[in-house]
DNA sequence: AACATAATTGTAATGATTACAAATTTAAAT
DNA sequence: ATTTAAATTTGTAATCATTACAATTATGTT
């Protein structure tokens, strides 16, 4: 699906240094589209490396966001999600099972009005309620 | 601005009772649309109200939005924002100065795709980046 | 007034995130 | 290849916001 080299091209392409942890993230987070939190990351990954730390997951997404790599989701005030796909895009979080479904809008038609001076860095359309699985 | 009676019928129907503590945030809110998070609550209300206790902020709070009398503001991981504003507006927060302003944006034209047996229940537009003041 | 219920308060516990220093790894230079 | 320097990772300790909980205070009812 993603080879060790496209992983480590597509780190260097944001001036990031493609040692071993920062690839195992990233390709976890390319592989698996669930927005995972540092919770998540975690728990998968040190199957595959013991040592581990949670302090490297944190410093790794933060550098990963900073870099323009990945976006982070607030769509819950509880924990951060993390999320590869770059596209724009917005997020629906189930209030019941939790899972974060990505869906598509037309961010051209928004219309947003008194904003005239505004440098905008991050748009972010957050949806909550309840999927078709727990309805 | 607000009446005290005004503010009890408020609250009344929204089935919250209306104690001193519950009507003075309220009014707060009401009449400081800086989306205040728990500690500018605390801090502007703890000088007319020696007394009062995060707790009783944390749990009012909660127990406001719960009613549907306020929305929280999750736009920044950091800190959760009120807003007694309830029709639809977005949020942009000022990533210099950390200033929430609200704008109006056309919901109806959002046209979302691939949400169609989602049961909605929140919608937020959240925007970061420099207001023209720290420009 | 006495009682029951609800709301508020203060303190202690929790738990996620961050700071920091030590250890390890990687890269560069000789 | 060895040494040196720089960057990265790790583990522990500290921090700090939020929550749990029990005691206190206030409110309302018979």
């Amino acid at each position: 699906m993603f080879s060790i080299q496209q992983i480590s091209d597509r780190l260097l392409e944001k001036d990031i240094k493609p040692s071993f942890q920062r690839i195992k993230i990233y390709d976890f987070l390319l592989k698996n589209n669930i927005h995972p939190n540092i919770e998540m990351i975690y728990n998968n990954l040190t199957k595959d490396i013991p040592t581990l730390s949670k302090t490297t997951i944190y410093n790794t997404l933060k550098n990963f966001e900073e870099k323009g790599l990945i976006i982070s989701v607030n769509i819950d005030e509880k924990e951060i999600r993390y999320d590869a796909r770059l596209i724009t895009h917005g997020h629906f979080k189930c209030v019941k099972c939790g899972e974060i479904y990505d869906f598509d809008y037309n961010h051209d038609k928004l219309k947003i009005k008194g904003l005239p001076d505004f440098e905008i860095k991050k748009t972010d359309l957050n949806i909550k309620g309840v999927c078709p699985k727990c309805k």
